[in-house]
DNA sequence: GAAATCAAGGTCAAAGAAAGTCAAAGTCAA
DNA sequence: TTGACTTTGACTTTCTTTGACCTTGATTTC
């Protein structure tokens, strides 16, 4: 099988137990025998929002990557919605999408109300077109992962 | 773990009774083994009054270096933080606001938890740089203003 | 009492230690 | 044989560590 598969492998060991772990990038690709960069490819691949991961990492001495993986709990609404943004959505789809999750009570008002500033025109009001949707999708899936 | 954040998470527990403490920065530098510089980086990186510590210090024999944590007030912090954040903020000074308000009282900890997944880097990952900054200012805006 | 000395803490820039980015080159299946 | 996925490595950015030198306040000496 490929490099790839073998890290991304072993990545999902180390999530196992508690669902996060914290690796050392250098570090890892030294045991494993490949170029540091090929970790933030896998990752970049395959520990995506869309697959239920949140990544977060630090620079400079003492650094790290850390992993975590949402428990999708019920068949979350959530998550399936997570997977059909694709990579730009305008603002009434994101908005519509919003509302249906808190009428189907997967979300609270307050939080509801957090995503749509977060996601609407004005938020977003100095970028031109195409970007615009490109990031509130990217927003709107980071925001929807984060929640618990 | 970095040698700064030992350094931090000591003053932290130093500072966890009262509120206070006070350090001769030559003397804490020799017990942890470290160059005496190094407290002081430590505390511009992350006892600043960003963050919600007010810092004093005096030179010369009997000097000495006090650390007090201020006690963040009301929810009209939230105003103020919105009228001082200006039309572009980078990643860490985002954070740190945020932190500053979650541990202020102002917003819970849910609600921290979707304002750093919207402004976080992997966000905006494909704004290149001065888009990204000012796009996260008005986000961060837009959030804060829709809470109260 | 002024000058010298000692005892702190402050500043800054260079070097070091991670992780991130990007594009070129390789692989492989349809 | 083209297009998607992988692999690699040069270069960048961010955060940390270190040390040489500076400033300030207290104490001693003359």
């Amino acid at each position: 099988m490929s490099l790839s598969n073998d890290i991304a492998r072993i990545l999902m060991e180390m999530l196992e137990n508690d669902g996060t772990t914290e690796i050392q990038r250098n570090e890892l690709a030294q045991t494993l025998g490949c170029v540091p960069s090929q970790i933030n490819y896998v990752i970049s691949s395959r520990f995506t929002p869309e697959q239920g991961y949140i990544v977060e990492s630090r620079r400079g001495g003492g650094g790290y990557i850390k992993i975590t993986r949402v428990q999708l709990d019920s068949p979350s609404l959530i998550m399936h919605m997570v997977n059909h943004i694709g990579d730009s959505i305008d603002y009434s789809a994101c908005r519509i999408n919003i509302m249906n999750l808190h009428h189907g009570g997967a979300i609270n008002a307050a939080c509801a109300k957090l995503l749509l500033a977060a996601t609407g025109e004005n938020a977003l009001r100095n970028l031109p077109q195409p970007a615009r949707d490109k990031v509130r999708a990217s927003i709107l899936k980071q925001m929807l992962i984060s929640i618990e």
